[in-house]
Order: structure tokens, then C-alpha cells, then sequence
DNA sequence: TCTGGGGTCCTAGGACCC
DNA sequence: TCTGGGGTCCTAGGACCC
């Protein structure tokens, strides 16, 4: 966990691509500004969800994960694109690097928003002016529109750059908070929900600020330790530091599909297993992870949903092994009936630098039994990669030595 | 013939150990 | 004959976010 180190003072800007997706293809393609564009996969395959939308389909009602037909219902001559992530990955990395030019100090919370600590940037003019200039440059070199909220920490600066939108900048003092946040309906707050929100309903709690004013131990018996940690932001307090390095790692890699059709059928979606293995397969190998847990998603017709994982005592990362670890999770959990959507996830996952490390003795005892050393390190090497060989070679040694 | 896909964090209970 | 209490690991699932 991290720790907090309490600030006077600071400065902090949150940065929230709009529609950011729709905002991408419109700077691909400029005969799509001004128009109602949305961003959804295929209604074929059933992901005909509404991913982001432009602003000029908002104002027919559009949404954000509502289905095509009913987008399409609302506004008729929608334009529909189907997303393309690596454009927007890589703006997303030219956006990072522009809100770098003004601090080092940028935290990416998602693809298209974070926050930069500007406390120490008051050479370069004002918050407002450096909003400005950030907003502007946005604009100018990427063709991207942003807002920007601007407060003394994260929790308000996020609120702030919610208040207007596009292209809107927004400064929220502590002072501001009776006023402007407190009014604001409890769901309206970032780290609230619909379920938290009724559950705050229930013991009367319908505004930001009936949040901020509750009482702890009613908190406490509605919605646990949390409670008083959502009380403490409601009153415009959040400690939390802009670390840079915060988005560094992966902690879980995973990939699931929603079936284009439901399947009932064993060998079928085994064999949509399989692909899901070699898929997060590649992605571990391409991120430089191995993954010592293995899970497996099934959502039934109902869209009732289950997970089951399992641990791996030695690290793993070949599409083959994480079928093998998938398949009896798979086939002991299904419970037959059709299904909706399968997944694998691995979690608890090692650096590739560190994966030797944690290979049970148990290994390497398998690996120096069965075979000459040569074939048991090139064996580790191919799975695992050249980098951890040296380390592998003294390690095998040792342990050669330990049994002569 | 609604409701994608990628994540993170937290909680709670049981196993197990000391 | 009487069973406390702390700590950690593992698993499943809920809630939330973009």
C-alpha cells in the first residue's frame, strides 16, 4: 500500500480526454466533426455497444454502453466506427508526452485522462494559464479537445474537470466545495456507484454533502471501512499523491469474449479457450510477464457470471501451459448450460527478469534428473527467455553441487 | 431479442500455522 | 479437558472505473 504524505498547498491539474475515442477518428478523419459519431464493435458478433460517442450524438440521447439499435433508434443517421485501439494508444502516448512538456510530474490514471502535480510550476505561469496552455496545445498539435479541473488535490481536481464539458477548465478551491460539490447527488462522486448510492439512500444519505456530514458510525455499519474514506473526500480531503510511476506494472492481464452466439457445446468452447490461451499468451510475453494464476470467467445466458482461478506454484507464460491450467478449471466449474462469455485472466503475475527466482526447488530438481544441464537450461531459456540465463546457470549449479 | 472488454481494489471466509 | 488469538495465504466475488 502507499503511503500518504500530507501536502500544503499543491496544486493539481486533472486532465479528461472528451469522448476521447470519437475525438481520435474525428482528427483521422475530418469530415466526421460535427457529426453524430459513436464508437462500437460489431452488432453481428453482439458487441454492438456503444463505446464513446461524439458530443453531437449525446445531444440525441446517445450513451456510452448503450446498445446500437436503441442509439440508432434515438438518432438515425448516427455514423458508427468500429473501434481501433492502436490509434488510440497511440494518442493517448502523444497526450502524455504534450502534459509532460509542462511536469514530470504526470500520473496516466487511463487511456485518456490523468493528473499532473504543477504545485512547483509557477514559473510558467498561473494554474489557469497552464490549463490553458495544456488545453490549447491539446488542441493544436493533436486536434484533441480536453477539460481540465484544477484544485488542491486529486479527488477535487477530478470533480472539477467533470463540471464542463468539452473543452472546459475548472478551478474547485476548498471554499467551493458547500456550494458546488455538496449539492450534487452522492452518485455524481467519483468512487460511487449505483449500488453505493443505494445504499447510502437507504440511511438518508442523497447528497454529496449529507455524505460529508454523516455520522461515522452509520458509515461504517452501511458500507464498511470505505464509508469513511468516501466522508473524508466528500469534505474535500484526499492526500493522495500524483506518482508518476503509479501506472507502472501490470498487476492481472486478461482476455474474454462475448460468444457471437451462446454455446452449450464442450468442444466448442474449448477450443474458444484455446485462443483466449494464446491470446493472453501473447499479450504476457509482449508486457515481459510470467503468471503464477490462472482464472477462468464463464457467463451464462442469464449473464450470470463465475470465476474460478487456481494457483500456479512455478511461473508460467506459453499459450499451451495456460490452456493446461485452464481446461480443468473450465470443465470441473461448467455447469453445462449455454454460455455467454468466456475469459482468462492471469494474475499474481512475475517480472520475466524475476521469474527464475521463483521456480520451486522442486524444478529444478525435475530439470537437472531428467536431462544434461545444457538441455534443462536451454529448456528454461525457451520458456522463459535469455535474459534470467546467467542467473539460471549459477542457480543450477548450485544446486548440482549441493547433490554431488 | 438490451447490457463489451480491459482493468483495480477490497472484503470475507476457510485453511493452516504458531 | 478445553479449546485463545494473531497472522498469512488462498479463493471467490462484489463494486467501481474508463
Amino acid at each position: 500500500m502507499k503511503e500518504f504524505y500530507p501536502k500544503k498547498g499543491r496544486v493539481i491539474l486533472h486532465v479528461d480526454m472528451n469522448s476521447f475515442f470519437a475525438s481520435v477518428e474525428m482528427a483521422y478523419d475530418h469530415s466526421l466533426k460535427g457529426k453524430p459519431l459513436a464508437v462500437a464493435g460489431d452488432e453481428e458478433k453482439r458487441k454492438g455497444i456503444v463505446v464513446t460517442c461524439s458530443y453531437e450524438a449525446r445531444k440525441y440521447g446517445v450513451k456510452t454502453t448503450m446498445p446500437l439499435w436503441e442509439a440508432r433508434k434515438l438518432c438515425p443517421h448516427l455514423i458508427v466506427k468500429k473501434p481501433n485501439f492502436e490509434r488510440y494508444r497511440t494518442a493517448s502516448q502523444a497526450m502524455f508526452e504534450e502534459l509532460r512538456q509542462i511536469s514530470e510530474l504526470v500520473e496516466p490514471v487511463s487511456i485518456d485522462e490523468g493528473y499532473i502535480d504543477i504545485t512547483d510550476c509557477y514559473e510558467l505561469g498561473s494554474p489557469m494559464q497552464i490549463a490553458e496552455t495544456i488545453q490549447r496545445s491539446l488542441l493544436e498539435q493533436l486536434d484533441l479537445p480536453c477539460s481540465i479541473g484544477i484544485a488542491p488535490n486529486k479527488f477535487l481536481a477530478k470533480m472539477a474537470s467533470d463540471m464542463k464539458k468539452p473543452l472546459g477548465i475548472t478551478i474547485l478551491r476548498k471554499r467551493d466545495i458547500p456550494a458546488v460539490v455538496w449539492p450534487l447527488p452522492t452518485i455524481e462522486m467519483h468512487g460511487i456507484g449505483e449500488k453505493t448510492a443505494e445504499k447510502l439512500k437507504a440511511i438518508q444519505i442523497n447528497t454529496i454533502g449529507d455524505l460529508a456530514h454523516a455520522h461515522d458510525m452509520q458509515l461504517r455499519a452501511a458500507l464498511g471501512i470505505r464509508g469513511l474514506q468516501l466522508k473524508e473526500r466528500a469534505n474535500g480531503k484526499d492526500a493522495r499523491p500524483v506518482d508518476p510511476d503509479a501506472a507502472e506494472g501490470n498487476k492481472s492481464i486478461g482476455s474474454s469474449i462475448t460468444l457471437p452466439r451462446d454455446i452449450a457445446n464442450q468442444s466448442q468452447l474449448l477450443s474458444v479457450l484455446g485462443d483466449l490461451s494464446k491470446s493472453v499468451s501473447q499479450r504476457l510475453k509482449h508486457k515481459g510477464y510470467l503468471t503464477k494464476n490462472v482464472s477462468v470467467t464463464i457467463r451464462y445466458k442469464d449473464r450470470k457470471t463465475i470465476s474460478r482461478g487456481r494457483k500456479i506454484n512455478n511461473p508460467i507464460l506459453g499459450a499451451e501451459e495456460i490452456f493446461q491450467a485452464a481446461k480443468p478449471l473450465f470443465i470441473d466449474n461448467w455447469n453445462g448450460n449455454s454460455v455467454r462469455l468466456l475469459g482468462i485472466t492471469g494474475q499474481d503475475l512475475v517480472e520475466e527478469d524475476r521469474a527464475f527466482e521463483q521456480l520451486d526447488l522442486f524444478s529444478y530438481e525435475k530439470a537437472a534428473r531428467k536431462e544434461p544441464l545444457y538441455k534443462a537450461i536451454d529448456k528454461i531459456t525457451s520458456k522463459y527467455g535469455t535474459s534470467i540465463l546467467q542467473k539460471g546457470i549459477d542457480v543450477q549449479r548450485g544446486f548440482k553441487n549441493k547433490k554431488m
